[in-house]
Order: structure tokens, then sequence, then C-alpha cells
DNA sequence: CGATAGTTTGATATCCTTCAAAACCTGTGG
DNA sequence: CCACAGGTTTTGAAGGATATCAAACTATCG
């Protein structure tokens, strides 16, 4: 999570736009996230896929920014996998969240601009890049746009409680049942699941990271869940046998992230 | 924290205002806190002073609202104490975070209106509470006063941040040092700090709902941090002894509290 | 095919919880 | 002013969940 710098190349041409169907409009995975907050219109989505047009790709384990700088851009996940986290003194690391294709990287730029937190990458990504201002104008460009980005954030931040109740109140097993209930409901808003199946690319020990669990007690958890026939994970593909077992152990309600629509 | 239903009375004329030192002009705490963000003028001042003219009083352990109810008012704390909490199904609770003069509970209400938590209050206090329209209006009433709304709700998350932080990664005396560095930051923000002392009105059992502590655990924790001559509690007081170290010991950075002025 | 990262297993240590009871406050009514 | 009740703090003893340390095993990729 500490490559040297940003030395990121340019994608020529073409970039990857990963899980659409449709091949006329292929809209980028930040544009499918925002029309499940609000239906978008043609326009909207022109303005939102617009911003693919000249991708960065990133590598894994390369960093868009560190704790402590100051922000100078807006970064949205195209495809690819990253996370927020805070490197602690004695050389431990908590992981905020996971980043999944259409996550944007840093609202709190918007305001601060000196960020207290990282962004790394946890694989190789395509990565839209915008100035703060065109970005902030890309907000307010359309009503649509303005209230999904709002959304956006606020549902992040219902993730973020969320998983503090789950750290601080469920044993390991109940952490980790939630943990995978809430990236599947996240990757099906992107249409990132496949039947049964979704992208699962994470270390075990990156998933210790973010549930305050040590890499080998997470795998002996992994193990239960595992025998217990609930999921399995093969090849960076994780498969769901049972979800409704797997909502019980972890408590999981979907609510907190799929706003109701607006009165 | 859950008494029947909201009973309010109304407070027949000159609500307290506590902690300010200037008689001519009484900003509430919302203001000094707004202030501390953004340097206010007085029009500013006088928009945010005119939410106290008809506070609420709540009492100790009611709610302002809970966890699955449609938002319909803003709340802001004028005096008093609250904290936002979740219950889980196992009748555990997890406080998210403690609410103090000053601080607004509902930002999440401005998009969602169903609250994925609830709002307590430890105290009696007074409450402006305003509809949502008409706050939403007064935050756009000046380009400051937005401002230092934005900022407050971006802190709000940075301290979410450092929460999980706190509890994923920092055993109990770390955490509790942290915690206690965090309120005392928070507290001199809106003046309520005097000398080496701040008001302190949780129970052992509230503070070890934050922290994802037992409170026979916090109980045994604060006796070390006593005994080491750190801090005293009394009389609903906290006074500390020796900052320097209890920074130490919970690896505490103010840096995510006080935002950067903007470029 | 060898190097490197990730996973798995085992044994032991530690921090925190749980349960239970006593001591201590604080406010209230007689 | 005292006695009493309820909530809060404190103490003790024992159990459990997770961490730590260390090593073997397994994938993956140049």
């Amino acid at each position: 999570m500490n490559k040297p710098a940003l030395a990121w190349r340019r994608l020529p041409s073409s970039p990857l736009t990963s899980g659409n169907s449709d091949p006329a409009t292929p809209d980028c995975a930040l544009t499918r996230k925002f029309d499940s907050f609000v239906r978008l219109d043609a326009t909207d989505r022109d303005l939102l896929n617009a911003l693919v047009r000249e991708p960065l790709l990133g590598t894994a384990g390369q960093d868009l920014f560190q704790e402590g700088e100051q922000a100078e851009h807006a970064y949205a996940l195209l495809d690819g996998w990253g996370c927020r986290y805070k490197n602690l003194g004695n050389g431990k690391r908590q992981i905020i969240n996971f980043l999944i294709p259409g996550d944007i990287c840093d609202v709190y730029a918007f305001v601060s601009r000196k960020m207290d937190y990282s962004v790394g990458l946890l694989t190789d990504a395509n990565v839209a890049v915008s100035s703060l201002s065109n970005f902030w104008d890309l907000l307010w460009s359309s009503p649509r746009i303005g209230q999904a980005f709002f959304r956006s954030t606020i549902i992040d931040e219902g993730i973020l409680r969320e998983r503090l109740v789950s750290i601080a109140r469920r044993n390991a097993l109940e952490r980790l049942s939630h943990f995978v209930c809430e990236m599947w409901a996240r990757l099906q808003r992107v249409g990132l699941t496949v039947g049964d199946t979704a992208p699962f690319p994470f270390t075990q020990e990156q998933i210790g990271d973010t549930l305050g669990l040590t890499a080998v007690h997470l795998n002996r958890t992994l193990q239960i869940l595992r025998t217990q026939g609930l999921i399995s994970v093969q090849n960076r593909t994780l498969r769901i046998h049972d979800p409704k077992q797997l909502r019980e152990i972890g408590g999981f309600d979907s609510s907190y992230l799929s706003i109701e629509e607006m009165a």
C-alpha cells in the first residue's frame, strides 16, 4: 500500500468498462451506481460517462493519495478495487472501507483538502480523475446528479456506522457474515454479481484489516462459513450458497444501503 | 433511552445559553461552533442565534427520534448532551457518537428521511428544532453558514473514522485515552472547558457503549488512568492532569477535528 | 522451476467478558 | 432528618474469544 509515487500511464483508448451488457451505451460503473439512486436521463449519463474518456491506469498496491496530503483531484473507480485506510503508529493498519467500481474515493476532499486517510488500490484499476472544480461543476450540472452524489456520500457514512457496530459488538463470525452480505449488496448495485457469484479479490489479511481481526483468526472464521456450506471462495470469486442464513448470522439488514425514494 | 414519546414543553422565555461570557450577544453553542470553523459576521450570527428563540426542553433519557422513523425536523443541541446510537437485535447497544452542545443531530435526514440510527438525550437539554426546509434555507442564507455546516458534517465523519480505528485497533486503555482527548478537543471548540476541567456527564456504561467495552472493564480501565494521575472525574466533571501523556497513550492527533483553513 | 505472496495449522498467551455481589450515591417521601 | 429505592460504581473469580508466534503448506507468476 505504499509504492513510491503515482506513476500513471494514460490509457491510449477504449477503457475497459466491465459488467455492462448494453454495447450501445456502455455506462461506466459510476453512472450505473448513480442511476440506481436517481433515475438519470440521457444527458446526465453522457455527462457522467464523459469522465471515462481519459481514465488513468493505476496498479495494484499503488496509493491514489496519502494521509496528510492536500487533495487536488477527485477520483472515481471505474473498474478495479481499492480501499480507504489509515496507518497507526505501531505499524498496524485499519482499512476504513473497500472501494468498488463506481465508488468515489475522496468526498472529504471537497471541503477539507487535507486528507485524514489514504486511498490505495487493491488491484490494477481504471481511475477517473478530474480537478476538484470540474467535478464540482459536474455535480451541479444536473439536480439528479447532485442528488445521487449526495446520496452516495450519505450511504458511505451509513456503511461506516454499520461497520462500527459490527466491530464493536459482533464476534468474528457475525462480522464476517455481515461483511459478505454488505459487499454482495454493494456489488449488486453496480451490476457486478452474476447468479450467486461475485468478484472477491481480497486477501484474507485485507479483510482482517477491515474487520479488526488478525489474518489468522479471519482464516479460521472463513473456514467455519465454508464448512457450514454457506459460502465458498475460489479464484478470487465469491459464491454464496445460503444467503438467508448468512444474513441471519450477521444480523444484516440492507436498509442502511438503499435509501428510500424521497417523498 | 426509550421513554414513551416526545412530550416536550416549550420554554416560556430566556433559554439558558451556557459557557458564553459576553452578555451583549449571547451566541448559542451552534453559533460558537460554526464560528470556530468559519469566521461569521453579525448577520450570520443573528440568523443562527434566531434558532434559539423557541427551543424545546427535552429530558434525560428521551429520544429525539428513533431508528426507522421518517425525519421531519432538524435538531441542534443548544445545551445538554445526547448521543446517536443503534440497538442490535440481541439487546446490545452501540453508541455511535456523543452529541455535545452545538452539535446537529441528524444531518442524515437531509437526504434520506429514513433514519438508520436513533438520537437520545443523556441529560435534560434545550433543543433547537426547525423544519427541514427552514433549516435548509438557513444553510443557504449565507455562504459562510453553508460552509461551516458542511465542515461540521465532514468532521463528524472524521470522528466516526477515528472511532472505528480506535475500536478496531486500540486496547481499552488506549481507546479510553483517545476518547478523553477527543471529547476535550470538541468541548474546547464550543468553549465548554474551564482551565483543566470540562463537563463529563457520562455514566461509565455509556462510555463503554461508545468504546465497545463492558462497563466493568471500562471501570477498571478508568481506574488505571486515575491511579496513574492522568485524569480524575468528580461531580460529572473531568479534570485532566497530564494531557501530554494522555495523548501519547491514546495515539491522539487532533488534526482530524480541526480542518485547515481553505486555500 | 524457484521466489514470493498468501493460506493454513498448532500451541500458548492475553485481554476482555460474564456473572455475581457488595458498596456507594442521589434523590424522594415520610 | 432519616430511611429507603434505584441507579451507578467497584471488586472478585472464572471463562472465552481473539491475538501472537512460528512453521508448514499452497498457489502464482516471471
